[in-house]
DNA sequence: GTCTATAGTCGGATAGAC
DNA sequence: GTCTATCCGACTATAGAC
């Protein structure tokens, strides 16, 4: 009773690129860092719990990457990866967007909308059930690895979100209010990573079911485009489609 | 140079009721608890960390609370109050607003605006900077302390909140779309306090200016009632000031 | 009520066989 | 590369003096 790797049931490699595609203990280690980190936190995972997890032994966390720690920030540069391919194509679609001098501020603001449904998705499925936890306690009590998620895909995301927010509004797009107005939008679609348990108990239920992904995504995106709206000036509230 | 208080400088005493005003050792483990489970969580907090920082012997933890998770309910309990005694004025001004047949719907709009700006303030000041990380942790991590807080104040806020905005769109309060919209405005407030590291990295600080908390609460009261203008059916938003 | 001293457990890392 | 066995430090809780 020793061998079996016990409960890495469905969720599928982290990892699917090309090579890496071998279910050695080191891709065990990640996927079970993944999800033990996510449910206990950093402190609270053993290396008997990662590696009884990952049916491999104990001394292959120090083997493979120089300890616990080093589990860690393995895992959380895997999802930085991950999140980071999933958010390409929308940051490029915005570079598109801000290098056009004539684009009209609804199709700005109609980008700032779409760039919110696909990071609810992708934070809603389960390949990332356990991102959450793990990006929310970095945010909360930053360790050495914030700095992987931070520099490996926020503070892209939330550069390009402020200068369409900045140009949309015509303020400068890293002005405090260009950064805030952008957070208290981005807060809309945060919060269901971040306020998790509550919005669960709210709605009575244990995760969410596809028909609130899709109500989540729809909601979102139309409250946080109305927000933006109604926060221009009245002046221009009524040409809007101007440029 | 074991009897001093070490480092309890400047937070004022949580529970300042009238009777609980000694500095004895029960109250200086509450503040360091506060404190250490804040900014190391419950698992990587440990009860020597707990009793020097309150200045108090080891033994007094189980002697008083009965143990390091004893003392952590204890902590979660005093926040949940002090949010309680915070929230009770608006929530009481919401109710009587609901009892309201004939309340308008701007006048609803204009008070869940006033609802967003004093948890921000809270969340902000001093006395408060370590309500983030606990409040988060129990989000992410639920642990048998969760009820107390979701118990003690975050249920009655929310359906208040969500009663309000039912009847600010003519849908039932206690649908998936209400729940979900009122967490979503609810959002632009906690992302605030959710992805602190983020924000405060992008902003340049270590901590939140007093000026930078009037501007989050500026942009989050006329966000927040934007998003759910604009919600509101076209037919509506012309004639808005009908009840 | 507060202390010292210690019991008993579990943590991460390592040595060295295979 | 993978295993077993073990070290050693840190942890929480308790016993019992004062």
């Amino acid at each position: 009773m020793s061998r079996k790797p016990s409960s890495l049931p469905s969720t599928p490699c982290l990892s699917s690129t090309k090579e890496a595609r071998e279910d050695d203990a080191r891709n065990r280690l990640l996927q079970a860092g993944l999800e033990v980190f996510a449910k206990c936190g950093f402190e609270a995972a053993s290396t008997r719990m990662l590696a009884s997890k990952a049916g491999v032994n104990l001394a292959a966390i120090p083997y493979y990457f120089g300890g616990k720690e080093g589990l860690y920030h393995a895992v959380i540069q895997a999802i930085t990866d991950r999140i980071h391919r999933h958010m390409q194509p929308a940051i490029e679609r915005a570079q598109a967007l801000l290098e056009d001098e004539h684009a009209s501020k609804s199709e700005i603001l109609d980008l700032l909308g779409m760039m919110l449904p696909g990071p609810i998705a992708l934070f809603a499925s389960p390949e990332a059930r356990y991102f959450g936890p793990l990006i929310a306690n970095e945010q909360q009590q930053p360790t050495s690895a914030f700095p992987i998620l931070y520099e490996g895909y926020v503070r892209r995301v939330h550069e390009i979100a402020a200068r369409l927010v900045g140009r949309y509004l015509d303020i400068p797009e890293d002005s405090p209010e260009a950064i805030i107005r952008t957070h208290a939008v981005a807060g809309q679609m945060f919060v269901f990573l971040g306020a998790r348990a509550t919005i669960l108990r709210r709605l009575g239920c244990d995760s969410f079911s596809e028909e609130n992904v899709r109500l989540i995504q729809h909601i979102v995106a139309e409250q946080a485009k109305a927000a933006l709206k109604g926060s221009l000036p009245m002046t221009h509230q009524a040409r809007e489609n101007q440029p």
